[in-house]
DNA sequence: GCCATTTCACGACACATGTAGTGAAATACA
DNA sequence: TGTATTTCACTACATGTGTCGTGAAATGGC
């Protein structure tokens, strides 16, 4: 079972541009994160080692033999993870509770609310 | 527009135990979460105060003149806040993937799944 | 009124997170 | 090969969090 580390906000903009295009170097990443963060090049290198640390990347050299960075945790076991701990923090770890909430609070097309229900009726044949 | 200020996860635990009753003093409190939280009566006065200064809870005498605690912010508005920055940060505020998400990844009964289907109709015509 | 108990205000300390700066080492280019 | 640029390892530092300990002040019981 793949142990998904601890991510913060900020190392998950990393996780996320990694898990879109990998592997790249840190200043790739820096310049690619430039318009939402803008973040000094120091600093996406030290989310790049604190998330190596963690074992949530992996290193590789590339062609010039520049350190290169790929996530070594899948997307969806991560936000798994997340998903899990934020349920049990907010919703004593109860499903219905949350799809209520959110059913109720957001502003759902009638194309979306005809695939949700789709995808409801699907889960309890499984 | 009420404001939710950020609560963690330690403090969260004593704003739902405020939640559900309240006022209650520092003691009877540490007293409330000691089987399920083992903490000292000073983590929980910590807590508090902590909770006082971000708004989020208010105090009151009650009649021995030891200091009661209350909530200042509606459960609602904080089940809320920290469900967009959740949906935010890792579904990237959108509501559909979210609800996705927990529809697959939860196992509910189909008495859950009526109810929800139910609340999805609903959540069309308001 | 005096002592035991409770309440509280402060301080403390370690680890996590956000956000870089410095200075050396490696590379690239003229 | 000498110099400009890039890469990187370290260090830093403020703020947030988790978890208390100390010592004074207030209260309660006898």
């Amino acid at each position: 079972m793949t142990t998904a580390p601890n991510i913060s906000e900020s190392e998950w903009s990393i996780m996320e541009a990694l898990w879109e295009s990998s592997p790249q170097t840190a200043s790739e990443l820096t310049k690619a994160l430039r318009p939402t963060m803008n973040w000094a090049e120091n600093t996406v290198r030290t989310l790049l080692m604190r998330l190596v640390e963690k074992g949530a990347l992996k290193t590789a050299e590339n062609a010039s033999r520049t350190r290169t960075f790929l996530p070594a945790v899948k997307r969806e076991a991560c936000v798994r993870a997340e998903g899990e701990s934020f349920m049990q923090r907010i919703f004593g770890g109860a499903a219905k509770p949350l799809l209520v909430h959110f059913a109720q609070n957001s502003k759902l097309t009638a194309e979306e609310v005809k695939e949700l229900k789709k995808l409801l009726d699907q889960s309890l044949n499984s």
